[in-house]
DNA sequence: ACAAAAGTGTTTGTGTTACACCCATGT
DNA sequence: ACATGGGTGTAACACAAACACTTTTGT
Protein backbone atom coordinates (compact mmCIF):
# COMPACT_ATOMS: atom_id res chain seq x y z
CA UNK A 1 0.00 0.00 0.00
CA UNK A 2 3.09 2.73 0.21
CA UNK A 3 5.19 3.08 -2.09
CA UNK A 4 3.44 1.73 -4.76
CA UNK A 5 3.10 2.80 -8.72
CA UNK A 6 -0.46 2.79 -9.96
CA UNK A 7 -1.89 0.33 -12.42
CA UNK A 8 -5.23 -1.12 -11.76
CA UNK A 9 -3.97 -4.25 -13.37
CA UNK A 10 -1.04 -5.13 -11.50
CA UNK A 11 -2.36 -6.21 -8.77
CA UNK A 12 -4.43 -9.58 -8.12
CA UNK A 13 -8.17 -8.89 -7.31
CA UNK A 14 -10.50 -10.50 -5.27
CA UNK A 15 -13.95 -11.36 -4.78
CA UNK A 16 -15.13 -9.71 -1.49
CA UNK A 17 -18.33 -10.94 0.21
CA UNK A 18 -20.55 -9.81 3.70
CA UNK A 19 -21.87 -12.84 5.47
CA UNK A 20 -24.20 -12.52 8.43
CA UNK A 21 -24.39 -13.87 11.42
CA UNK A 22 -27.80 -12.70 11.96
CA UNK A 23 -29.20 -13.76 16.02
CA UNK A 24 -32.59 -13.48 17.41
CA UNK A 25 -34.85 -15.17 19.98
CA UNK A 26 -37.00 -17.42 19.39
CA UNK A 27 -39.16 -19.81 22.52
CA UNK A 28 -36.09 -18.47 24.53
CA UNK A 29 -33.41 -20.00 22.80
CA UNK A 30 -30.59 -18.68 21.03
CA UNK A 31 -31.56 -19.10 16.88
CA UNK A 32 -29.13 -18.03 14.19
CA UNK A 33 -30.62 -17.56 10.37
CA UNK A 34 -29.51 -20.28 7.75
CA UNK A 35 -30.05 -21.13 4.55
CA UNK A 36 -30.34 -24.29 3.02
CA UNK A 37 -28.25 -24.00 -0.31
CA UNK A 38 -29.43 -25.66 -3.98
CA UNK A 39 -26.32 -25.61 -5.75
CA UNK A 40 -22.69 -26.75 -5.79
CA UNK A 41 -20.35 -26.43 -4.14
CA UNK A 42 -21.50 -27.67 -0.72
CA UNK A 43 -25.18 -28.34 -2.52
CA UNK A 44 -27.90 -28.97 0.40
CA UNK A 45 -25.51 -27.63 3.56
CA UNK A 46 -26.43 -24.86 5.72
CA UNK A 47 -24.66 -21.37 5.06
CA UNK A 48 -24.76 -18.18 6.58
CA UNK A 49 -26.63 -15.16 4.32
CA UNK A 50 -24.64 -13.34 2.52
CA UNK A 51 -23.52 -11.89 -0.70
CA UNK A 52 -21.05 -10.24 -3.21
CA UNK A 53 -19.95 -6.79 -2.25
CA UNK A 54 -20.75 -4.54 -5.68
CA UNK A 55 -18.15 -2.36 -7.06
CA UNK A 56 -18.69 1.02 -5.46
CA UNK A 57 -20.60 -0.67 -2.46
CA UNK A 58 -19.17 0.44 1.31
CA UNK A 59 -18.58 -2.78 2.87
CA UNK A 60 -21.15 -1.95 5.71
CA UNK A 61 -23.77 -1.41 3.50
CA UNK A 62 -23.59 -4.70 1.70
CA UNK A 63 -24.03 -5.96 4.51
CA UNK A 64 -27.25 -4.20 5.39
CA UNK A 65 -28.43 -4.68 1.74
CA UNK A 66 -28.23 -8.52 2.35
CA UNK A 67 -29.87 -8.11 5.58
CA UNK A 68 -32.52 -7.00 3.54
CA UNK A 69 -32.75 -9.05 0.50
CA UNK A 70 -32.25 -12.25 2.81
CA UNK A 71 -33.88 -11.97 6.02
CA UNK A 72 -36.21 -9.02 4.97
CA UNK A 73 -35.43 -6.40 7.69
CA UNK A 74 -34.02 -2.96 7.56
CA UNK A 75 -31.75 -0.86 9.64
CA UNK A 76 -33.95 -0.01 12.34
CA UNK A 77 -35.05 -3.66 13.30
CA UNK A 78 -31.53 -4.58 13.61
CA UNK A 79 -28.02 -3.85 15.40
CA UNK A 80 -25.22 -4.38 13.17
CA UNK A 81 -21.32 -4.57 13.83
CA UNK A 82 -18.03 -5.99 12.21
CA UNK A 83 -17.16 -9.62 13.16
CA UNK A 84 -14.12 -10.21 11.07
CA UNK A 85 -13.05 -10.93 8.72
CA UNK A 86 -12.04 -14.62 6.63
CA UNK A 87 -9.69 -15.25 3.36
CA UNK A 88 -8.03 -18.15 3.58
CA UNK A 89 -6.87 -19.23 -0.17
CA UNK A 90 -9.06 -22.31 -0.52
CA UNK A 91 -11.96 -21.20 1.53
CA UNK A 92 -14.00 -21.11 -1.77
CA UNK A 93 -13.31 -23.90 -4.32
CA UNK A 94 -14.49 -21.69 -7.24
CA UNK A 95 -12.27 -18.13 -6.92
CA UNK A 96 -10.64 -16.10 -4.33
CA UNK A 97 -13.01 -14.26 -1.84
CA UNK A 98 -12.39 -12.73 1.19
CA UNK A 99 -15.69 -12.38 3.33
CA UNK A 100 -16.42 -9.61 5.92
CA UNK A 101 -18.66 -11.29 8.57
CA UNK A 102 -20.85 -9.30 10.34
CA UNK A 103 -22.67 -9.87 13.37
CA UNK A 104 -26.52 -8.84 13.25
CA UNK A 105 -29.03 -8.72 16.92
CA UNK A 106 -32.95 -8.01 16.79
CA UNK A 107 -36.04 -8.99 18.13
CA UNK A 108 -38.74 -10.99 17.19
CA UNK A 109 -36.95 -11.08 13.78
CA UNK A 110 -39.64 -12.01 10.95
CA UNK A 111 -40.19 -16.11 9.65
CA UNK A 112 -37.81 -15.99 6.61
CA UNK A 113 -40.51 -16.83 4.07
CA UNK A 114 -41.35 -13.29 3.49
CA UNK A 115 -37.90 -12.49 1.54
CA UNK A 116 -37.79 -12.80 -1.96
CA UNK A 117 -34.64 -14.88 -1.78
CA UNK A 118 -34.72 -16.15 1.53
CA UNK A 119 -37.07 -18.87 -0.27
CA UNK A 120 -34.86 -21.94 2.07
CA UNK A 121 -34.01 -19.80 4.88
CA UNK A 122 -34.91 -21.04 8.80
CA UNK A 123 -34.13 -20.23 12.18
CA UNK A 124 -32.31 -22.95 13.72
CA UNK A 125 -30.57 -22.96 17.91
CA UNK A 126 -27.15 -21.55 17.57
CA UNK A 127 -26.28 -24.40 20.22
CA UNK A 128 -27.96 -26.91 17.93
CA UNK A 129 -25.85 -25.96 14.66
CA UNK A 130 -22.62 -25.83 16.42
CA UNK A 131 -23.26 -29.22 18.04
CA UNK A 132 -22.71 -30.73 13.78
CA UNK A 133 -20.63 -28.09 12.83
CA UNK A 134 -20.13 -29.87 9.57
CA UNK A 135 -23.43 -29.27 8.52
CA UNK A 136 -22.21 -25.80 7.44
CA UNK A 137 -20.96 -24.96 4.42
CA UNK A 138 -17.51 -23.40 3.71
CA UNK A 139 -15.82 -22.01 6.77
CA UNK A 140 -19.50 -20.83 8.18
CA UNK A 141 -18.97 -23.35 11.67
CA UNK A 142 -15.75 -21.26 12.43
CA UNK A 143 -17.78 -17.71 11.27
CA UNK A 144 -20.62 -18.81 13.49
CA UNK A 145 -18.62 -20.06 16.59
CA UNK A 146 -16.57 -16.55 16.70
CA UNK A 147 -19.86 -14.61 16.09
CA UNK A 148 -21.52 -16.62 19.10
CA UNK A 149 -18.23 -15.84 20.86
CA UNK A 150 -18.36 -12.10 20.51
CA UNK A 151 -22.30 -11.68 21.21
CA UNK A 152 -21.74 -13.43 24.67
CA UNK A 153 -18.40 -11.45 25.46
CA UNK A 154 -19.99 -8.29 24.70
CA UNK A 155 -23.42 -9.00 26.85
CA UNK A 156 -21.17 -8.52 29.98
CA UNK A 157 -19.64 -5.21 29.15
CA UNK A 158 -21.85 -3.24 26.87
CA UNK A 159 -25.72 -2.89 26.39
CA UNK A 160 -26.24 -5.32 23.38
CA UNK A 161 -28.74 -7.31 25.18
CA UNK A 162 -31.10 -4.67 24.86
CA UNK A 163 -30.49 -5.30 20.84
CA UNK A 164 -32.57 -9.06 21.64
CA UNK A 165 -35.69 -6.79 23.12
CA UNK A 166 -38.82 -4.82 22.10
CA UNK A 167 -38.65 -1.23 22.38
CA UNK A 168 -40.26 -1.71 25.70
CA UNK A 169 -39.70 -4.08 27.73
CA UNK A 170 -39.10 -5.62 31.06
CA UNK A 171 -36.07 -6.83 33.54
CA UNK A 172 -37.48 -10.46 33.50
CA UNK A 173 -37.59 -10.03 29.52
CA UNK A 174 -33.81 -8.98 29.59
CA UNK A 175 -33.28 -12.02 32.10
CA UNK A 176 -34.49 -13.58 29.28
CA UNK A 177 -31.82 -12.57 27.01
CA UNK A 178 -28.80 -13.71 29.01
CA UNK A 179 -30.03 -16.48 30.05
CA UNK A 180 -30.64 -17.51 26.33
CA UNK A 181 -27.16 -16.16 25.20
CA UNK A 182 -25.12 -17.94 27.68
CA UNK A 183 -27.03 -20.86 28.55
CA UNK A 184 -26.82 -20.08 32.42
CA UNK A 185 -29.79 -19.66 34.50
CA UNK A 186 -29.53 -16.37 36.46
CA UNK A 187 -30.90 -15.25 39.90
CA UNK A 188 -33.61 -12.88 39.04
CA UNK A 189 -33.34 -11.19 41.96
CA UNK A 190 -29.60 -9.96 42.06
CA UNK A 191 -30.01 -9.50 37.91
CA UNK A 192 -32.38 -7.38 38.68
CA UNK A 193 -30.40 -5.12 41.41
CA UNK A 194 -27.65 -5.20 38.76
CA UNK A 195 -29.36 -3.97 35.67
CA UNK A 196 -31.22 -1.17 37.17
CA UNK A 197 -27.97 -0.12 39.12
CA UNK A 198 -25.76 -0.36 35.91
CA UNK A 199 -25.77 3.96 34.81
CA UNK A 200 -27.33 4.36 31.73
CA UNK A 201 -27.90 0.92 30.79
CA UNK A 202 -32.44 1.12 31.43
CA UNK A 203 -34.37 4.06 30.98
CA UNK A 204 -38.27 3.68 33.15
CA UNK A 205 -41.35 4.23 31.12
CA UNK A 206 -42.97 4.86 34.02
CA UNK A 207 -45.37 1.96 33.10
CA UNK A 208 -46.01 -1.65 33.54
CA UNK A 209 -47.07 -4.68 32.19
CA UNK A 210 -48.29 -8.22 33.31
CA UNK A 211 -47.68 -9.93 30.18
CA UNK A 212 -45.29 -12.45 31.66
CA UNK A 213 -47.79 -13.55 34.40
CA UNK A 214 -47.16 -12.88 38.55
CA UNK A 215 -46.84 -9.18 39.70
CA UNK A 216 -46.67 -6.66 37.12
CA UNK A 217 -43.22 -5.95 36.28
CA UNK A 218 -41.95 -2.65 35.46
CA UNK A 219 -41.68 -1.50 31.54
CA UNK A 220 -38.06 -0.26 30.47
CA UNK A 221 -36.81 1.31 27.61
CA UNK A 222 -32.96 0.88 26.60
CA UNK A 223 -30.56 3.68 27.71
CA UNK A 224 -27.78 5.77 25.79
CA UNK A 225 -24.86 4.01 27.27
CA UNK A 226 -23.43 1.55 24.70
CA UNK A 227 -21.03 0.10 27.45
CA UNK A 228 -21.85 -1.08 30.78
CA UNK A 229 -20.62 -0.41 34.69
CA UNK A 230 -20.45 -2.47 36.28
CA UNK A 231 -20.03 -4.94 33.95
CA UNK A 232 -22.83 -7.89 34.38
CA UNK A 233 -20.24 -10.86 35.00
CA UNK A 234 -20.89 -13.98 33.39
CA UNK A 235 -19.06 -15.99 36.64
CA UNK A 236 -16.74 -15.28 39.00
CA UNK A 237 -14.47 -18.80 37.51
CA UNK B 1 -22.67 -16.18 -1.56
CA UNK B 2 -25.71 -18.42 -1.29
CA UNK B 3 -27.14 -19.72 -4.66
CA UNK B 4 -24.94 -18.11 -7.10
CA UNK B 5 -23.67 -19.74 -10.24
CA UNK B 6 -19.82 -19.98 -11.19
CA UNK B 7 -18.38 -17.18 -13.37
CA UNK B 8 -15.25 -15.55 -12.21
CA UNK B 9 -15.51 -12.57 -14.55
CA UNK B 10 -19.10 -11.85 -13.06
CA UNK B 11 -18.09 -10.24 -9.92
CA UNK B 12 -16.56 -7.55 -8.77
CA UNK B 13 -13.18 -7.46 -8.20
CA UNK B 14 -11.48 -5.93 -5.29
CA UNK B 15 -7.40 -5.20 -4.24
CA UNK B 16 -7.18 -6.53 -1.06
CA UNK B 17 -4.35 -5.29 1.19
CA UNK B 18 -3.25 -5.25 4.85
CA UNK B 19 -2.09 -2.92 6.70
CA UNK B 20 -0.16 -2.85 10.29
CA UNK B 21 -0.78 -0.94 13.32
CA UNK B 22 2.30 -2.32 15.19
CA UNK B 23 3.29 -0.96 18.39
CA UNK B 24 6.42 -1.19 20.37
CA UNK B 25 7.70 0.07 23.75
CA UNK B 26 10.70 2.52 23.36
CA UNK B 27 11.69 4.72 26.24
CA UNK B 28 8.54 3.91 28.22
CA UNK B 29 6.33 5.31 25.94
CA UNK B 30 3.93 2.87 23.56
CA UNK B 31 5.17 3.64 19.79
CA UNK B 32 3.64 2.80 16.43
CA UNK B 33 5.65 2.06 13.34
CA UNK B 34 4.48 4.28 10.78
CA UNK B 35 6.20 4.91 7.15
CA UNK B 36 6.84 8.02 5.30
CA UNK B 37 5.00 7.87 1.62
CA UNK B 38 7.07 8.99 -1.08
CA UNK B 39 4.52 9.11 -3.63
CA UNK B 40 1.22 10.01 -4.48
CA UNK B 41 -1.37 10.01 -3.32
CA UNK B 42 -0.51 11.58 0.09
CA UNK B 43 3.05 12.05 -0.67
CA UNK B 44 4.99 12.76 2.66
CA UNK B 45 2.09 11.99 4.98
CA UNK B 46 2.63 9.41 6.88
CA UNK B 47 0.77 5.86 6.92
CA UNK B 48 0.89 2.41 8.14
CA UNK B 49 2.84 -0.08 6.82
CA UNK B 50 1.85 -2.98 4.72
CA UNK B 51 0.80 -4.11 1.45
CA UNK B 52 -1.16 -5.98 -1.33
CA UNK B 53 -2.30 -9.80 -0.56
CA UNK B 54 -1.14 -12.15 -3.43
CA UNK B 55 -3.36 -14.36 -5.04
CA UNK B 56 -2.43 -17.58 -3.50
CA UNK B 57 -1.60 -16.10 0.16
CA UNK B 58 -3.64 -16.39 3.22
CA UNK B 59 -4.65 -12.91 4.53
CA UNK B 60 -2.87 -13.66 7.83
CA UNK B 61 0.46 -14.84 5.80
CA UNK B 62 0.38 -11.51 4.00
CA UNK B 63 0.33 -9.86 7.02
CA UNK B 64 3.57 -11.91 9.04
CA UNK B 65 4.74 -10.99 5.32
CA UNK B 66 4.52 -7.19 5.08
CA UNK B 67 5.58 -7.77 8.94
CA UNK B 68 9.25 -9.11 7.76
CA UNK B 69 9.23 -6.88 4.79
CA UNK B 70 8.41 -3.30 6.65
CA UNK B 71 9.24 -4.24 10.00
CA UNK B 72 12.18 -6.91 9.72
CA UNK B 73 10.75 -9.07 12.42
CA UNK B 74 8.95 -12.39 12.10
CA UNK B 75 6.62 -14.25 13.49
CA UNK B 76 8.18 -15.23 16.76
CA UNK B 77 9.01 -11.46 17.71
CA UNK B 78 5.50 -10.56 17.90
CA UNK B 79 1.92 -10.70 18.62
CA UNK B 80 -0.44 -10.75 16.36
CA UNK B 81 -4.27 -10.64 15.82
CA UNK B 82 -6.92 -9.30 13.49
CA UNK B 83 -8.39 -5.99 14.42
CA UNK B 84 -11.14 -5.28 11.39
CA UNK B 85 -11.51 -4.37 7.64
CA UNK B 86 -12.02 -1.24 6.31
CA UNK B 87 -13.58 -1.08 2.82
CA UNK B 88 -15.25 2.43 2.15
CA UNK B 89 -15.35 2.68 -1.78
CA UNK B 90 -13.41 5.71 -1.69
CA UNK B 91 -10.72 5.25 0.98
CA UNK B 92 -7.92 4.72 -1.90
CA UNK B 93 -8.71 6.93 -4.95
CA UNK B 94 -6.95 4.78 -7.01
CA UNK B 95 -8.62 1.82 -6.90
CA UNK B 96 -11.10 0.05 -4.65
CA UNK B 97 -9.09 -1.29 -1.83
CA UNK B 98 -10.27 -3.38 0.96
CA UNK B 99 -8.01 -3.40 3.92
CA UNK B 100 -7.79 -5.88 6.45
CA UNK B 101 -5.94 -4.32 9.45
CA UNK B 102 -3.90 -6.26 11.93
CA UNK B 103 -2.55 -5.45 15.54
CA UNK B 104 1.32 -6.54 16.05
CA UNK B 105 2.82 -6.21 19.40
CA UNK B 106 6.43 -6.72 20.39
CA UNK B 107 9.34 -6.05 22.94
CA UNK B 108 12.38 -3.65 21.59
CA UNK B 109 11.34 -3.81 18.42
CA UNK B 110 14.50 -3.15 16.38
CA UNK B 111 15.11 0.52 14.24
CA UNK B 112 13.32 -0.06 11.16
CA UNK B 113 16.24 1.12 9.26
CA UNK B 114 17.08 -2.88 8.86
CA UNK B 115 14.42 -3.73 6.20
CA UNK B 116 14.96 -2.96 2.67
CA UNK B 117 11.68 -1.76 1.89
CA UNK B 118 12.09 0.57 5.08
CA UNK B 119 14.49 3.34 4.63
CA UNK B 120 11.26 5.98 5.59
CA UNK B 121 10.12 4.13 8.20
CA UNK B 122 9.89 5.84 12.03
CA UNK B 123 8.76 4.99 15.15
CA UNK B 124 6.73 7.87 16.59
CA UNK B 125 4.71 7.77 19.89
CA UNK B 126 0.98 6.83 19.46
CA UNK B 127 -0.74 9.47 21.32
CA UNK B 128 1.72 11.97 19.57
CA UNK B 129 0.15 11.12 16.30
CA UNK B 130 -3.51 10.81 17.33
CA UNK B 131 -2.86 14.63 18.53
CA UNK B 132 -2.51 15.28 14.74
CA UNK B 133 -4.80 12.72 12.90
CA UNK B 134 -4.44 14.81 9.55
CA UNK B 135 -1.00 13.74 9.18
CA UNK B 136 -1.78 10.29 8.38
CA UNK B 137 -2.49 8.83 4.82
CA UNK B 138 -5.78 7.49 3.73
CA UNK B 139 -8.24 6.08 6.70
CA UNK B 140 -4.74 5.09 8.89
CA UNK B 141 -5.52 7.85 11.86
CA UNK B 142 -9.08 5.76 12.11
CA UNK B 143 -7.23 2.27 12.11
CA UNK B 144 -4.53 3.63 14.44
CA UNK B 145 -7.32 4.91 16.74
CA UNK B 146 -9.21 2.05 16.54
CA UNK B 147 -6.07 -0.37 17.36
CA UNK B 148 -5.06 1.37 20.45
CA UNK B 149 -8.79 0.90 21.81
CA UNK B 150 -8.12 -2.18 21.31
CA UNK B 151 -5.23 -3.02 23.07
CA UNK B 152 -6.39 -0.98 25.42
CA UNK B 153 -9.14 -2.87 26.38
CA UNK B 154 -7.20 -6.15 26.04
CA UNK B 155 -4.92 -5.38 28.73
CA UNK B 156 -7.75 -5.80 30.96
CA UNK B 157 -8.76 -9.09 30.69
CA UNK B 158 -5.71 -10.86 28.75
CA UNK B 159 -2.69 -11.81 29.04
CA UNK B 160 -1.82 -9.86 25.73
CA UNK B 161 0.92 -7.07 27.73
CA UNK B 162 3.48 -9.83 28.04
CA UNK B 163 3.70 -9.35 24.22
CA UNK B 164 6.03 -6.28 25.15
CA UNK B 165 7.88 -7.62 27.25
CA UNK B 166 11.26 -9.66 26.60
CA UNK B 167 11.31 -13.60 27.59
CA UNK B 168 12.42 -12.43 31.18
CA UNK B 169 10.61 -9.53 32.93
CA UNK B 170 10.13 -8.04 36.17
CA UNK B 171 6.81 -6.85 37.42
CA UNK B 172 7.76 -3.70 37.70
CA UNK B 173 8.39 -3.76 33.83
CA UNK B 174 5.13 -5.36 33.33
CA UNK B 175 3.81 -2.42 35.21
CA UNK B 176 5.36 0.27 33.16
CA UNK B 177 3.49 -1.58 29.69
CA UNK B 178 0.50 -1.21 31.60
CA UNK B 179 1.22 2.58 32.85
CA UNK B 180 2.61 3.32 28.56
CA UNK B 181 -0.28 1.97 26.95
CA UNK B 182 -3.14 3.41 29.43
CA UNK B 183 -1.21 6.27 29.97
CA UNK B 184 -2.10 6.15 33.89
CA UNK B 185 0.27 5.53 36.86
CA UNK B 186 -0.38 2.52 38.54
CA UNK B 187 0.17 1.60 42.39
CA UNK B 188 2.93 -0.44 42.63
CA UNK B 189 2.03 -2.45 45.18
CA UNK B 190 -1.64 -3.10 44.51
CA UNK B 191 -0.24 -3.94 40.90
CA UNK B 192 2.30 -6.53 42.22
CA UNK B 193 -0.81 -8.30 43.98
CA UNK B 194 -3.10 -8.19 41.55
CA UNK B 195 -0.82 -9.82 38.71
CA UNK B 196 0.98 -12.11 40.91
CA UNK B 197 -2.52 -13.58 41.95
CA UNK B 198 -3.80 -13.98 38.47
CA UNK B 199 -4.05 -17.61 38.06
CA UNK B 200 -1.79 -18.28 34.89
CA UNK B 201 -0.48 -15.04 34.13
CA UNK B 202 2.85 -15.22 35.41
CA UNK B 203 5.72 -18.36 36.12
CA UNK B 204 8.61 -17.31 38.53
CA UNK B 205 11.96 -18.53 37.53
CA UNK B 206 13.28 -18.18 40.46
CA UNK B 207 15.72 -16.04 39.20
CA UNK B 208 16.39 -11.71 40.21
CA UNK B 209 17.59 -8.69 38.87
CA UNK B 210 18.75 -5.22 39.89
CA UNK B 211 18.28 -3.91 36.69
CA UNK B 212 15.74 -1.17 37.90
CA UNK B 213 17.68 -0.78 40.68
CA UNK B 214 16.23 -0.95 44.31
CA UNK B 215 15.92 -3.96 45.71
CA UNK B 216 16.34 -6.97 43.43
CA UNK B 217 13.16 -8.04 41.50
CA UNK B 218 12.08 -11.43 40.85
CA UNK B 219 12.12 -12.44 36.84
CA UNK B 220 8.74 -13.77 35.61
CA UNK B 221 8.19 -15.56 32.02
CA UNK B 222 5.23 -15.17 30.84
CA UNK B 223 2.59 -18.50 31.88
CA UNK B 224 -0.11 -20.16 29.08
CA UNK B 225 -3.79 -18.29 30.12
CA UNK B 226 -4.55 -16.07 27.61
CA UNK B 227 -7.41 -14.69 29.27
CA UNK B 228 -7.06 -12.67 33.26
CA UNK B 229 -8.90 -14.00 35.93
CA UNK B 230 -9.47 -12.04 37.80
CA UNK B 231 -8.68 -9.00 35.10
CA UNK B 232 -6.88 -6.45 36.09
CA UNK B 233 -8.84 -2.79 35.60
CA UNK B 234 -8.19 0.44 34.07
CA UNK B 235 -10.15 2.60 36.74
CA UNK B 236 -13.16 2.17 38.99
CA UNK B 237 -14.54 4.90 37.00
C1' DA C 1 -56.31 -19.69 48.67
C1' DC C 2 -52.62 -20.45 45.69
C1' DA C 3 -49.18 -20.04 42.00
C1' DA C 4 -46.17 -17.05 39.75
C1' DA C 5 -43.27 -13.54 38.87
C1' DA C 6 -41.49 -8.82 40.71
C1' DG C 7 -38.93 -6.60 43.73
C1' DT C 8 -36.36 -5.45 48.55
C1' DG C 9 -33.36 -6.54 52.43
C1' DT C 10 -29.52 -8.87 54.58
C1' DT C 11 -25.54 -11.62 55.25
C1' DT C 12 -21.27 -13.23 53.83
C1' DG C 13 -17.37 -13.41 51.05
C1' DT C 14 -14.19 -11.57 47.58
C1' DG C 15 -11.71 -8.13 45.16
C1' DT C 16 -10.01 -3.13 45.08
C1' DT C 17 -8.03 0.96 46.97
C1' DA C 18 -5.08 3.63 49.67
C1' DC C 19 -1.38 3.73 52.32
C1' DA C 20 1.84 2.31 56.33
C1' DC C 21 5.65 -0.32 56.56
C1' DC C 22 9.68 -3.39 55.89
C1' DC C 23 13.34 -5.53 52.50
C1' DA C 24 17.52 -5.71 49.64
C1' DT C 25 20.26 -3.76 46.65
C1' DG C 26 23.65 0.29 44.51
C1' DT C 27 26.21 4.45 45.51
C1' DA D 1 23.66 6.64 55.48
C1' DC D 2 20.57 7.24 51.89
C1' DA D 3 18.01 6.70 47.64
C1' DT D 4 15.53 3.43 44.92
C1' DG D 5 12.55 0.26 43.67
C1' DG D 6 10.51 -4.58 45.49
C1' DG D 7 7.30 -6.59 48.18
C1' DT D 8 3.80 -7.56 52.41
C1' DG D 9 0.15 -6.15 55.71
C1' DT D 10 -4.11 -4.01 56.69
C1' DA D 11 -8.34 -1.28 57.09
C1' DA D 12 -12.25 0.79 54.46
C1' DC D 13 -15.17 0.05 50.94
C1' DA D 14 -17.62 -1.64 46.75
C1' DC D 15 -19.61 -5.40 44.59
C1' DA D 16 -21.36 -10.17 44.01
C1' DA D 17 -23.65 -14.48 45.58
C1' DA D 18 -27.05 -16.68 48.15
C1' DC D 19 -31.29 -16.57 49.95
C1' DA D 20 -35.28 -15.04 53.23
C1' DC D 21 -39.06 -12.36 52.62
C1' DT D 22 -42.75 -9.13 50.97
C1' DT D 23 -45.65 -7.38 46.96
C1' DT D 24 -49.08 -7.68 43.30
C1' DT D 25 -51.16 -9.72 39.95
C1' DG D 26 -54.10 -14.04 37.52
C1' DT D 27 -56.80 -18.18 38.32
Amino acid sequence: MVAMTYDPNAYPRFAVTADLVVFTLRDGELCVLLIRRGVEPYAGKLALPGGFTGPDEDIEAAAYRELQEEVGVGPEDVVLEQLRSYGTPQRDPRMRVVTVAWLALGANLPEPTAGSDAAKALWMPASKVLRRPKQLAFDHAQILRDGLDRARAKLEYSTLATAFCPEEFTVGELREVYEAVWGLQLDPRNFHRKVTGAEGFLIATGERTTRGGGRPAMLYRAGKADDLYPPILRATQ
